[in-house]
Formats: C-alpha cells, structure tokens, sequence
RNA sequence: GCCUGGAUAGCUCAGUCGGUUAGAGCACGUCCUUGGUAAGGACGAGGUCGCCGGUUCGACUCCGGCUCCAGGCUCCA
C-alpha cells in the first residue's frame, strides 16, 4: 500500500493503481502528481501528492482544448486520408490543428469535419499514452507518411518520445490529454486560415482550422455571445458609427481620414501630450515628411527598410517619405556642438511616418501605412540613462492611467546571448542598457516578460501592450536603446574633460501611433468617451420652439465656457431626440422647457445615468470640471 | 505578400437558378406635428449591384484579372 495525499486528506491505495480507479467523477479531466501534469490513466506507483484538474483552470483548459484538436485531427484524417498532420496546440482562446492538403480547407468543409467528430466523440474512443524510442517513432510516422511529424520528432532531444492513440489515430505529443473523446462535450469550429509551416514564409502553406470548445453548452453560447458583443465594440464599427474617422478605397488602403469628430478627439489627445511632454523637459521640434535618399543611407533605413519605404523621383535625385523620425531629430541635435551641460536633450515629435506595410496586415487604425508617431528621443550620457528611463516609464504610466488603462503587458526584449555577434553596440554598451531597463521596471513596480532574442539589432528595449476587443494584443509604448544611429551619424557632445564622447541615443514613445492609440482606446471606452475626451461633450435641446432662445443663449455660455456643445432643436419629440443623442454617446444633454426657462435653469441628463434634474448652468459647469480629469 | 471568405443605397441587410422598372429598416430632405427624459405621421430623394475584361441576343448574377474588406499566417528597422 502507498499513501496519496489529495484534498488535504491522506489516502492509502494499493501501489500500482490508476488515479481514474480512484476518482470516478468526469469532471476531472487530468491530474498532478507532485506537481506534474499526468493523464487520470496514470499508475500511482508511489508515496505522492495529488492534484485534480477540471476545465475551470488555465491548464485544464489547455489540455481540454489540445485534446479537441486532436478529436478535429481524426476527423480531418478521416474524411480527408491524403492530409498531413503538423501541429495542433490550445490557444489563449481554443485550439486549432494545421494540416497540408492539396487543396485549403473552405469553410464548407467545416460542417462535415464537425459531424465527424460528433461521431467521434459520440464512439467515446479513450486516449492512450504510448512511450516510444526516438527510432521506432520516427518509423511509426514515416511508415504513415507523416513526414512533419518525424521533422518534429528529430527535432526533440528526448530520446523517448510520447505518442497518444485513439483507435488506429496516432500523434506526437507530450499530453496530458482527457481520458477520452466523449469527454469533449460542446464544440465549435471557428474558421479557416492559412499558416506557414514553422511560421516560415518559404515554407509551405498550411491549412489551418481555429475552433473551440466546452464542457457545457451554456458556455459555448457564453463564449460566442461574448465575441459578438465584443464585435460591437470594434472600433471600425464604432468609428463609422460616430463618424469619427474614414479610410478610404478609392483614397489607399492603410491612410485615415479623420472626420471633424475624430480630429478633434485626437487634438486632445495631442493637446494633452504636448503639455506634459513640456512640462517633463522635452522640446518639441518639428520635420519635413520628406528627404533626400542619401540621409537614409546613412541612417542605414535605405539598406534594411527599403522594402517598407515610399521612394520618389525629384529631380535628379531620389527622395524618400519618411518611415522613422529619428535622422530629423538627429539633424537639429547635430545642428552645433552639444556641451554635457545641455544633457539630456529630449526632443519630442507628432511626427506621421508613412510605410509600406504588407496589404493583408492592415486592419482598421491598428495597423496604417500613415502612422503618426509620438515620437521622442533622448540624447544623454551614460550615467543619466538609469534616471532617464525612469522618467519615461513614469510617464507612459501616467498616460495609461489617465486614459483609464491599468492592465497591459510589458515585455522586455533583450539581445540572444547566443548569437551576440547579431547585434550592434559592446557588451558594457547592451548590460549597461538592460541594467537601466530593467532598474526602471522595478522601481515603477510594472511586472514584465522577458523576452530572450527579441530584441531589435540597435538595442534593447521595452514595449508595452494594449489589447483591443477581441484581446489581440498591440504594441504602443516603446523605449529603445539605439547603438546604431550615434555611430553612424557620429554624434557627440563636449564632456566635462574637454572631450568629444559619443552620446547615447533613446528612442520612445507612449502612444506608439496616435491611430493605433485611438483605435485602443475606442474599444477600451466602447465609444462612450469619459467627458474630457468626448468630441462632443454637451447638446442643448430645447422641448419646442419656444424655447428656442434660451437653448441658443445656453449654447453660447456653454461655449464660452470651453465646452464642445451643440444645439439640436430639430423637428422631433423630445423623446425622438434624447434617443437620437444618448446612442450617439454624448455625455451630457441639457433640456429646456419653460419650466427651465422661467427658473432660469438646466435639465441636466447624463449618457448612460439618466435625468440628474435642473441646476444652474454654473454647477454643471463645475460638475463637468470635476470629471475633466481624466480617467473616468 | 500568402490562405479562406466577402463586396448590392450613407449604415445594416434582403434579392436576382442569366431577362427589361433591384427592395426593406435606419439615416437624410420636405410638409404636418410643438411633443417633458430612449424611436409621432405623410410624402420624397438616394444604387454604374467594388473596378476592368471575357462568355452570351442579354451579365448585378457565370468565368478571368484587379482593388478593397474580414479572419488568420508572415512581417512589424
């Protein structure tokens, strides 16, 4: 007899038992044995602590959603015998499965594929973990033509390998997986899509199918209600909607029309930027959207990003739209001698860069071939980077919080210490760096990732995420160390000692782009905009003609007083008309009768909230002062 | 750029198995209505059925190419 603990209970059993004699409830779908996942079929062989894993946990859903795509595997094999397998992991949300096949998957396919795994399910095949050599694995696979799978399997440094088997269904994979097929209860699969072997875009083309899937019903609706109300807060929907910015066919793909709406939300945006970058000691400068190609060979863009830039003819030269701000800034810095007492010099830009991106990576104002860069970089000696860093991460942490954003991801990237000869800039140059990164993350208290290899050639960096509706994640802020541009245009400041040093060079952003930073924060805000962002803050209604005066004398003061109001005295009920506003999301509405005329006062509605009753004007003047603050 | 879908009025969508005048709701305009906290009524205007070619007596519909859009992949110096 061993003992188990499970529950907080010690149990003895016979040694030698499986863990799904011992618990019968379906339910659980794996288990821990001292920690480690296992399937319920496991021998308990020794004296051990043990774990059960339902769907509710992130690793019983990883194991819930791989076992489906193992489920949707037999099924495309069995419909489809010619397919080859790739891979088929769980995702964030769901799973998917790659397969090569002569011709992609349609849509149409879906179906059927569906019906065969409902029988597979319906046939309740059980999972069974098979241990193998590497050899006789790679036997097995090649002797069924699955020519990926011995890829992968020579891949691996194991020298033995896990197979699972479902019948006569076979496949590598380290498990666990669900005791069997009927345990995967409600399914769906999403959509079709293709995806390069390896992520390799010189490798074949695989197809992909996306699905996802539950043990009840009910929370496969939820999951699929979820995304269609997400949908409703896609920023493109909402961006037509409340007529805030247009992109156009017959004007380029990638390039944002702001409407009257949307540029005035954006002046804000920039209007607040610009103070606070001021009054953290950056200059603001600015520079001319094109130049000559030669500046881009030395800045080294015409060599590595030629792909991405726009190139046109004037005179007998080229000239190049500008893809990065950077050599501009560069240009004003080394426009005389630069003394230590000047450091660090920060200079700020709105600047709009254009580049090529690749035609089916654009996607609403989250991804432009226009991109308007809130750009900035900071020259400074070595020993200021540290207190420098720290300035940025506190105030991109301002800017998130005063926009309402509290959760993102940071990730650090740092160069591959494997591959140091990859990277430009010394050793002392990139630890020195990464120390003052990684120094500022603590010190603000962000919790980050960090990310081996990522880094870009020039230098390590730091990059913090927002994700849209649909929890896809996007890049805003940045802070990069760049080694590359101060060697190349050899720029220099007069030290303490008399000598010219080479200064260090920090790139940054907060918003990233202010198109991809708005489309974040349509879908944050669902398009009801706290008061200090709105485009339209109040409507004054007048309820009949009558009072028509008055509501034009308000509109006035409230004008006067800065706000951005507007009059709606259309021939409609009044009903007609607070509908007619409370969809379009402004905050306030101001309602006029004669009541309010004769009391010389406001009916005060709030979006969402409902009639807050009269006031003077005065008060909701300072009722909406006191939520200009941002945030809410 | 690659894979799978798609494109009909400003928006959301119906429709046409190839046939003469392509519909609805919302939005918009005019008129009636002057209504107190989420949709009053009548009438009206609005479409090269994404673009270019081909097949056909005839194409919005079928075929090809292109553009753009969606979801992925890749890229994101």
């Amino acid at each position: 007899m061993i003992k188990i603990r499970l529950n907080g209970k010690t149990v003895e059993i016979e040694r030698g038992k499986r863990i799904s004699d011992q618990v019968k409830d379906r339910k659980y779908i794996a288990a821990r044995i001292n920690g480690e996942l296992v399937d319920m079929a496991t021998k308990i062989t020794e004296d051990s602590s043990l774990e059960l894993v339902d769907f509710s946990c992130d690793d019983g859903k990883k194991i819930y959603w791989h076992s489906s795509s193992h489920v949707m595997a037999m099924a495309v094999k069995k419909l489809f015998p010619e397919a080859k397998l790739a891979i088929g992991p769980a995702i964030d949300q769901g799973f998917y499965y790659d397969f090569d096949t002569k011709t992609p998957f349609s849509t149409d396919d879906l179906t059927r594929i569906e019906a065969e795994m409902r029988r597979i399910i319906e046939q309740d095949i059980p999972f069974e973990r098979v241990e193998m050599e590497k050899q006789a694995a790679i036997d097995l696979f090649d002797g069924t033509s699955e020519s990926f799978k011995v890829q992968l399997i020579e891949g691996l440094d194991d020298e033995n390998i896990s197979i699972y088997r479902n019948g006569d269904f076979a496949d590598l994979c380290r498990g666990p997986h669900v005791p069997s097929t009927g345990y995967i209860r409600s399914f769906k699969l999403l959509s079709v899509a293709g995806a390069y072997w390896r992520g390799d875009v010189n490798e074949v083309m695989l197809s992909r199918i996306y699905g996802i899937s539950f043990p009840e019903v009910d929370e496969l609706n939820d999951f699929l209600e979820k995304v269609e109300e997400a949908k409703k807060r896609d920023h493109r929907k909402l961006g037509t909607e409340l007529e805030l910015f247009s992109i156009f066919e017959e004007a380029g793909a990638g390039l944002v029309y702001w409407h009257p709406k949307g540029a005035v939300l954006r002046r804000i945006i920039e209007d607040y930027w610009i103070q606070e970058h001021l009054a953290a000691g950056y200059k603001i400068n600015i520079t001319p959207h094109i130049a000559r190609g030669q500046l881009w060979q030395k800045s080294g863009h015409y060599d590595f990003y030629i792909d991405n830039m726009y190139v046109m003819p004037v005179e007998n030269e080229e000239y190049v739209l500008k893809p990065m701000n950077c050599p501009g800034h560069i240009l004003i810095y080394k426009s005389r001698v630069r003394s230590y007492r000047e450091l660090p010099i920060k200079y700020a830009e709105l600047g709009t860069v254009y580049r090529k991106e690749l035609s089916g990576t654009l996607h609403g104002l989250l991804r432009v071939r226009g991109i308007t860069i809130d750009d900035a970089h900071i020259f400074c000696q070595p020993e200021q980077i540290d207190d420098e860093i720290v300035k940025v991460l506190e105030l991109t942490k301002k800017f998130m919080n005063h926009f309402g954003f509290y959760d993102f991801r940071v990730e650090l990237s740092v160069r591959d210490p494997k591959e140091k000869t990859k990277y430009m800039g010394t050793d002392e140059e990139w630890e020195r760096a990464e120390r003052g990164l990684v120094n500022a993350l603590d010190r603000i208290g962000f919790s980050y990732t960090r990310m081996e290899g990522e880094a870009v050639f020039y230098g390590p960096k730091i990059d913090i995420k927002l994700v849209d509706a649909l929890d896809r994640k996007w890049q805003a802020a940045t802070v990069q160390f760049d080694f590359n541009l101060p060697r190349r245009f050899d720029i220099e400041y007069m030290d303490k000692d008399g000598q010219h040093k080479k200064v260090m060079v920090i790139h940054r952003a907060i918003y990233g782009s202010l198109e991809r930073f708005i489309g974040c924060l349509i879908e944050h805000y669902a398009g009801s905009f706290p008061v200090w962002l709105a485009p339209v803050q109040v409507v004054v209604m007048p309820i009949t003609d009558k009072e028509n005066k008055y509501a034009e004398s308000i509109l006035k003061k409230c004008r006067k007083a800065g706000l951005r109001a507007e009059l709606n005295n259309k021939s409609e009920k009044i009903n007609y008309r607070i509908r007619e506003v409370e969809v379009s999301k402004v905050p306030y509405m101001l309602i006029l009768g004669q009541r309010e005329v004769v009391d010389k006062v406001v009916s005060v509605r709030k979006h969402k909230e409902g009639n807050l009753g009269q006031m003077k004007l005065k008060d909701l003047f300072h009722l909406i002062e006191s939520e200009q603050g941002g945030a809410n």
